[in-house]
DNA sequence: ACTCTATTTTACCAATAGGTTAATTAATAA
DNA sequence: TTATTAATTAACCTATTGGTAAAATAGAGT
């Protein structure tokens, strides 16, 4: 894996299990034991997955006796978040020409416009 | 790694050669000599980026002549950021904790209304 | 037909991921 | 001090990742 703040935190967020995890911390700290207990799985295999949320600093943990409460960091989110701003054009850019597809076969004409392509080429030296 | 959409999405985003081939292709179609050229490393390592890309939807390829352009398909970045949704709520709330902290510190009064410490035990049962 | 260019496939490699069981650490409770 | 509960560490396993070099496929141009 990549070491990039970015790489850490998409690789934090492509396992189920830890996307799960997270999901049950926003209603509140949880411990390792509480987290664990929706899951098929053994104890080592969540301490495991913390470790990588810890690392992606999507968690962060105190210490209450032998416990070891988690809680949520949303930091990394944001910066997920920030990164896609320049993509968000794109899926909006999309749904325009759903519309549009939609509004077309409605009124049903200009519809011969759709089949244009565009010239691949242009990029290339 | 595991097969759901939503995992399959940010494995593909958890590399930066990959993430840079999808900002490359935001300016359009590109083939993959093109996509290749900035970065140090051979032909089939990109085919393989762009399998996984592919794999993920992140991507579509076509083809003319011997050429198999690809364009960005932004419709898995719209479920990252629907997914996002609920974690929004965090980080502006971490965001609003840290404008009142700053009107604290400017005013310099009720400071001690911080240290009050969340029931941690709450949850466990 | 031959050659050049674009791209993929195959076979290989080392490192990492995601799980297990068994052993260990650490704090509480009796 | 002993037992219980919480959590981690160690050792191990198999599958996947991300790269390579070399060979194969495929179309275009001459």
């Amino acid at each position: 894996m990549s070491t990039d703040q970015l790489s850490t935190t998409f690789h934090a967020l492509a396992d189920p299990t830890r996307r799960a995890i997270l999901a049950s911390l926003t209603t509140g700290e949880k411990t390792v034991t509480d987290l664990a207990k929706p899951f098929d799985m053994t104890m080592p295999a969540i301490t495991k997955h913390l470790k990588v949320l810890e690392k992606a600093k999507l968690i962060e943990r105190s210490r209450d006796a032998q416990y070891r409460p988690c809680h949520l960091n949303p930091a990394p989110l944001k910066n997920v978040d920030e990164w896609m701003e320049q993509y968000r054009k794109f899926w909006e850019a999309s749904f325009d020409r759903l519309d549009d597809y939609l509004k077309q076969l409605k009124t049903k004409e200009k519809s011969d416009e759709n089949r244009k392509k565009p010239n691949r080429r242009n990029n290339r030296q």
